[in-house]
DNA sequence: AATGAATGAGGTTTCATTCAT
DNA sequence: CATGAATGAAACCTCATTCAT
């Protein structure tokens, strides 16, 4: 990722160019949440970071590469806060993803968030490129919602059901966009309780006991 | 010009009329699964069609208005599947609707179905006109889920809870398509009794003894 | 213009086909009023005068047919307003004209007259067939005038002189569709009394005693 | 961007900008003397500018704001000349008048002139906007026109009167255009002496002595 | 390095005209 | 004869990308 030739790690200059990279990405973020991907020229990313439409072409190749380094950056961030509730202790574990439930619903129902990120899987679905750096960075979220999951179960478990149980969280989680896009004005104080109690049943969950462990 | 007030209401012209435009939102779900509803051209849709481009302005105002065409039809057809629950007999439900996940599954990981829904939301997400469409086929959509939680509830259920046990379930559902581009491999063996487990988990839900009925 | 090939010098189906001519050209003229030549297009026509598209083929062999044949049209009824002077006997021709002054300012500042009039000027300096009818068309006009200014000028008249005068009335009239584009408030109480004496001045305006008769 | 407040407030760029600006006036002007408004499509115009299309949009937001800066345009050289004749002497004012009206013939009768004014006035009969750029224009040149008639009448003039005056003169100015259409090979000679006597009428014309100052 | 003017292919849409029914 | 669906060229306009300054 990050080539070192002298001494000191980054240069300068090698800092300034990721500042600018980021300044650009920030503008592309709002451009593309006020308009998609494609309905983001490059005319506006360039006037909404306050720089010239020519210099973007020094820090990205084309359109496409903007694109993709804008996935991976948001990715990062979610993995990002993923990775917090690593550092959590045991006993505390249950109790703080519980609590998070409710920021996470309050990023999924936030219209920007939202449009951002299903911009994103719209892309992936029909974008090759987009759709392996998404794939990518899920593997590694998986790593840590896994590892998370284990903590939380008794101990005997298999371990594709513990993956599988990892699948349904994060479809709960990743579905609220779609909730959200159909129905804004869901009643959330009815909703939180309920998510609180499958995400218990789904952290707690243990194996069957009549279950062959392997189909 | 020339109306012939025949007994059968619909002349063949109208029929011929709705056969056209059924023909462009074919080709159309084609070229957006393929490109995107931006990255469609109205000359692909023509080609696709089989049509001249031209003919398509006699059929539809614009291509806002295709696309809002297609999107309420891709949304009828959903909601059909969901009307024929509506009809089993209250003793087969849950098992039926067990039954259907994997269907439900099977639907969401495919990725044609997968690219239209995607591009619909991401759409929606961002152009009111599409919003409105989307949101209001998820009012009728939520009736019949509202109404099927009923049938399989116990008795004496808080509504506001019955509903949020609907958007849960919602979510689990439309959260697949999420899952299906980050991790297309997924282990749906494994996934399909967790799957149950949960549903049946959400389906059959009590009310918790002492929780005030109103907020 | 008319042939004749029987007895009966215009056919029932002649008439009829001069019929729907009329019928179509008069729906063209309130396209044109609205829209422009180029504006108005063949389904607003065909809308207008309530028939199909098609059909306008079989009367006008292109729009550019009916342009012309709406211009021939328009210069016609022009025309037979002027001959209608023709007959007014010598005494009451002055007083006669001076009436029509106004009427003639009534037409001019008319909207309508003034968008379908400079609309068939402005082609007519650009279409050398459109330019061709106005000018075969205004040679009538200007022999007509002429006889008028003759029977009103006392008698020993330079024939160019009479021309010119003629010439100089037109402008004046013709000058009243520009001034009310341009000025659509314009005073007209204040206005009529100085085109009176104007034209009155005009129309009576003796040879200079020592003019040389040839330049 | 980078803004060098200079001495001098008119920047390089600007000039420049002012000047591609002209260049693609001055293309327009011949397209749509050869077409008119709506036959001179931007790529017309874009060749004859020796322009490509697009850069066409960077200096006019569309063919809408090129028409009206081309009617702006034109209208204000008219007043240009106008204006000259303010700064003439009294006592040369009526003969340099005179002197002017073959100068006016000239200008009127030339076909690329009448081509564009005529232009001009049908759009402005359907069109507000360019409608109300022609009537902005009109009211400077009434201004001018009302001071050199009053310079010219003795001096007991009713206002009302005097710009009733000005419209007639106007009136024969602008006709010109449409008898240049009508009849092209107009005998000018005799034109010549016709036009002078009526224009010294109308500038000298006294008031009436028995007119009522107020209608 | 930075700028932003220029390019031109390609987007959506319109419309005169034709022709099978 | 009449219809109006179909055609496809051409209109206006946008935008990713390049490159002289």
């Amino acid at each position: 990722m990050t080539c070192k030739p002298t001494d000191e790690p980054i240069s300068k200059t090698q800092q300034n160019r990721e500042l600018r990279r980021q300044q650009i990405l920030d503008a592309t973020v709002k451009c593309v949440r006020r308009s998609g991907f494609h309905g983001a020229s490059m005319a506006d990313i360039a006037h909404e970071a306050g720089l010239s439409v020519g210099v973007i072409y020094r820090y990205f190749a084309n359109k496409e590469a903007i694109i993709e380094a804008l996935v991976a950056n948001d990715l990062a961030q979610m993995r990002a806060k993923f990775a917090e509730w690593d550092m959590t202790p045991d006993e505390a574990l249950l109790e703080t993803i519980l609590e998070t439930i409710e920021l996470g619903l309050e990023h999924k129902f936030n219209a920007d968030n939202n449009a951002l990120a299903l911009e994103v899987l719209a892309e992936a679905a029909r974008n090759p490129n987009v759709a392996n750096i998404v794939q990518k960075a899920d593997v590694q979220e998986r790593e840590l919602g896994r590892s998370l999951c284990e903590r939380l179960s008794a101990c005997n478990c298999d371990n594709r059901r513990l993956t599988a149980r990892g699948e349904v969280i994060s479809m709960i989680f990743d579905g609220m966009m779609s909730r959200f896009i159909a129905n804004p004005d869901i009643d959330r104080a009815a909703l939180m309780p309920v998510l609180r109690e499958v995400m218990t049943f789904l952290f707690t969950l243990p194996d069957p006991e009549s279950t062959p462990k392997d189909a």
